[in-house]
DNA sequence: CCAGTCATTGCATGGGCATACATATGCACA
DNA sequence: TGTGCATATGTATGCCCATGCAATGACTGG
């Protein structure tokens, strides 16, 4: 009955199908989970390439610890390599290598093409622009 | 630097969020997984209160073997039961039952209370009108 | 009899929650 | 001032759960 319930249901399942080509895509060419991908990104972005776990968790709205197992993974392919914070010993920083880098340059374009491609696939051409019209 | 997959990230964890919360509401109120409430939902809608596996697979967008062992869980509760199909040996019907049903309708104001809630907490209230104003 | 369809099951994966443990920080009190 | 304790913060780990994929088994229909 509810419009919105309904409505947000549609979304829901857009957005679901989505998030699963991407990473279907992600996988298949590159190996790569979506998450691990967008802390690759999220890593690439900061100044000295590297984040604390927090931060990290909190960029990529994740759990905590989630974020401390996806770093093991990261780290097991060689991506990143965890840094331990020198003022606060509690800290552990995780920095993206070279490898990592690379491994990220490869997949950016597959990543956009795959959202592009998907996101037409679903009639979503416009509900980017239009879910943020007013969006700052 | 793509505008497209950065509005794809902000819309995906406004989505994650808002899922998470009803999920939690259900969980917290009710007992109830947002994938068991609304297969109830769905259930609910149609004529006879029972679909076939797969159609409940396809109306929530899950994998066939995710909803064989969710219609587990639903059974396990008393909320449905299956039913075999007599046409086709091979089907099986998800009966909702009267506990089943009751149980949609007291969680059902609380998961529009919630959605309602978290789009306004998200600063969301008009992401579903602007997401689907050309949707048919 | 064979190819396709339906549901179930084994297995692997990623995620969350609660907890444990190390460290940091603030505060009380002598 | 300094010491010690309580509390907060940062990360890792154990456990559980929902999901997907692939394989299986039952059945259908040509």
């Amino acid at each position: 009955m509810s419009k919105r319930s309904d409505s947000w249901l549609r979304l829901t399942h857009v957005v679901a199908s989505i998030e699963a080509d991407l990473s279907k895509t992600l996988q298949r060419k590159h190996g790569l989970g979506l998450s691990d991908y967008r802390a690759l990104h999220r890593l690439s972005l900061s100044p000295d390439l590297e984040l604390r776990m927090q931060e990290l968790a909190a960029h990529l709205g994740l759990n905590q610890s989630s974020v401390s197992r996806m770093v093991e993974r990261l780290e097991r392919s060689g991506f990143t390599v965890r840094d331990l914070c020198p003022n606060d010993k509690r800290g552990v920083y995780t920095v993206l290598t070279d490898k990592g880098r690379t491994c990220l340059e490869s997949a950016q374009p597959d990543y956009e093409a795959a959202l592009a491609a998907s996101l037409k696939d679903h009639g979503c051409e416009d509900l980017l622009s239009a879910a943020f019209i007013k969006a700052e």
